[in-house]
DNA sequence: TTGCTCATGTAACACGTTACATGATTGT
DNA sequence: ACAATCATGTAACGTGTTACATGAGCAA
């Protein structure tokens, strides 16, 4: 259900192409749902048959022509609604494939484990790195919009800022919990020895 | 992919029914994979057409008979073979609905996310005594498994408590993250008052 | 007698992933 | 010449959610 939401809630800004869409997708809400191209075209065209977008195509010459879609009353209105509508619980389901791997690590050899620990933590440290950038990247993409919505863009930035802190927070933490495994991996092999000595 | 593989990881530790599973899977593996009954049923389902596991009927007097599944040795060399293949990369998609209210809380009232950051708050809060009460009901579980399940259940505890860390480890960094911001706001909302009054 | 736990599932739908098809233009 | 970017989508499949159906036994 949110991704229809966060696709009307970029339209709010700006009417534009599924593929527009796309690249700001990947530039922002990314970081907290993530969205491929062929789902988005397709949650346009049931957005369309509810009547919350409508749609136009605009030519151009030097490029294909691009099919603009346009946040409806209806559109706005829902969107309005489901975004001040907070729900009753704010969890949400878990997939996360390397916690699950850990949790049946007892089959994984110690050595195995702790170099996979490290690989996690490069990743960590990588997406640090690129969340920062990422800061840059959603400012400037804010700037590059047309008036009106470049400063409804503008007001985001206040948000946005949470966000990134958010993830920047997290995956912190993340690295310290990494590291606090590989150690107490590395603690228990150690005894593991003096153990096989005595 | 990941749920066969979840499901399958327990089955290596002793045969049960669907029902027994969706139990274990709520006091473990749903921390790091949720999956409910109905998914489970389906997975056991495939699972046997790929003869990754056998299914046999256990009558019971008093309670309704049990469909029992027992891991094949096939099923058992595909757990080891996934579990020893580590991706390439970690980073699983992202998709969460607080943090995506959060990207368009330009159009909320200042006052009233307040009030949903202290809900999700008071939630993490909970969620942290939650988890320090399942990591008993746990290891509990493990104790009340049969003979050799139940040591190998035993072996689990190390990962288990890794798995416990990194909940209460970003669970408690989210609470910190959502007093910042709360705090943000009651400072921007204090100096926009100002303004308003010079 | 109402509702919980035990125990099995099915059906319909929603959402996500991957691969494929098409075709112009721009930069190396 | 070749790859990347722009631009649209479809098809098939995999996974997740919700609601429903069935029926025994037990506890308030």
């Amino acid at each position: 259900m949110s991704l229809q939401y966060a696709v009307l809630g970029i339209l709010t800004y700006s009417p534009m192409s599924g593929y527009d869409l796309g690249k700001i997708f990947n530039k922002s809400v990314n970081y907290t749902w993530t969205a491929s191209l062929s789902q988005i075209y397709r949650e346009l065209a049931a957005l369309e048959k509810k009547e919350y977008v409508s749609s136009n195509i605009q030519q151009q010459d030097d490029r294909p022509d691009k099919k603009m879609y346009c946040i409806t009353e209806e559109g706005r209105l829902a969107f309005l609604g489901w975004l001040n509508d907070f729900p009753e619980t704010f969890s949400s389901p878990k997939r996360d494939e390397f916690t699950l791997r850990i949790f049946f690590a007892s089959k994984v050899d110690d050595d195995e484990l702790i170099k996979q620990f490290e690989r996690f933590i490069a990743e960590r440290r990588n997406f640090n790195a690129a969340m920062e950038e990422g800061e840059k990247n959603f400012m400037e993409m804010a700037r590059s919009f047309k008036q009106g919505a470049a400063a409804a863009m503008q007001e985001h930035k206040r948000y946005w800022h949470f966000i990134v802190k958010r993830a920047l927070m997290t995956n912190e933490v993340l690295i310290t919990w990494a590291e606090e495994c590989i150690r107490e991996l590395k603690a228990e092999a150690l005894q593991g020895g003096k153990k096989d000595e005595a």
